[in-house]
DNA sequence: TCTTGACTTGGACTCTGTCCATTGTAGGAT
DNA sequence: ATCCTACAATGGACAGAGTCCAAGTCAAGA
C-alpha cells in the first residue's frame, strides 16, 4: 500500500491524513467495502474525517485507476483496491459476499465484431452469481 | 406482449389497467427503461398511475421472471423485458445507452471448479463497456 | 515562515426506492 | 346484474446513497 501512496504522490496528489487513512483502509485482497464502511473504518483512525471527503477520495482513486467501483446489487457501490490484477467477481445471492475470481479465457474476445454495433469496446465486467458455502449450509 | 398478459393471467395475476399499461410500456426489444421512465410513459396513457404501483409491478414482473433488472451504473436500475432470450449488455460509457448483445461461448464454463470456492454458481452477468458510435463521433 | 491553491468540512439537497394506512376494484359467487 | 372480498392502487412520509457548496483549513513550494 505504501507504493500506492508513492504512486499517488508522484502524480501530484497532495498527501493529507484523510487520504492516507482512506488508502490504508482499502489495503488488502478481497476487500469490497461500501463508501459507508470505508467511512466507519477511516473514522476509527481519524474521527474527524467527513463522509464527503471519503466520497471525494474514493472518486479520485477510481479516476486514477487505483480502485475499481463495483455495483453488484443496485445498492451501495463497493470499492475494490485489487485494480492491477484483472479479475471477476463471484457474488453470493444470500449474504452478498464477494470473492475475486480468475476465470479462464478472455471474455472480450467472445464478443464478435458483428455484435459490436459500432461500439469501441474497452472493457468487460463479469459477475458470477451463486450461493456461498455458509449460505447453502 | 399480449402473450405476456395471457401468461400472467394464467398465473393468477389480477389484471388491472395499471398493470396492463406497465406491461405495454415494457414491450419491445432493446428496451432498458428506469422505473421513473416507465412511470412517465405509463402516466402518459394512464395519468393517475402512482410511482408505488410502477415499482410494485416492476418488482412482480421481475419475480415472475418476465423482466430482468439491470444495474449497470449504480444509478437507477433498468428493466429489460427481453427475459426469455439470454443475452448480455453493451453499455456506452458516454451516454449510458444499452444494447443487447449475444456473445459466443458460455461464460459460466469459464469459471473452473477450483475458482468456485464452494459456491453453487447459478448465473453469470456480462457487461461490455465501450463508446457508442454517436459518442465517439 | 509565508502564501496560496488545493483539500476538508458539515449540512442541505437530490435521487432512487420502500413502507404503510387508506381507498378502490377485479372477478368469482350468487 | 349485483354483491363481496381479497387483492391492488394510492400518495405521502420515510430511508439510504450520494452530490453540492460556501466557508474554513492546511500541505508543500517559495
Amino acid at each position: 500500500m505504501s507504493d500506492l501512496l508513492e504512486r499517488l504522490r508522484g502524480r501530484g496528489w497532495r498527501m493529507t491524513s484523510q487520504r492516507r487513512v482512506v488508502a490504508e483502509v482499502l489495503d488488502g485482497e478481497h476487500v469490497h467495502l461500501t463508501a459507508d464502511e470505508v467511512h466507519v473504518r477511516a473514522a476509527a483512525k481519524l474521527p474527524e474525517i467527513s463522509r464527503a471527503t471519503v466520497y471525494n477520495t474514493l472518486g479520485e482513486l477510481v479516476s486514477l485507476g487505483e480502485v475499481i467501483e463495483v455495483s453488484t446489487d443496485g445498492r451501495a457501490k463497493r470499492y475494490d483496491p485489487n485494480a492491477h490484477r484483472p479479475h471477476q467477481h463471484l457474488v453470493c445471492s444470500g449474504c452478498g459476499a464477494i470473492r475475486d475470481v480468475r476465470p479462464q479465457g478472455n471474455p472480450l474476445s467472445d464478443l464478435p465484431a458483428e455484435e459490436r454495433y459500432g461500439f469501441t469496446v474497452e472493457a468487460v465486467e463479469v459477475t458470477y452469481r451463486g450461493v456461498c458455502p455458509s449460505c447453502s449450509a
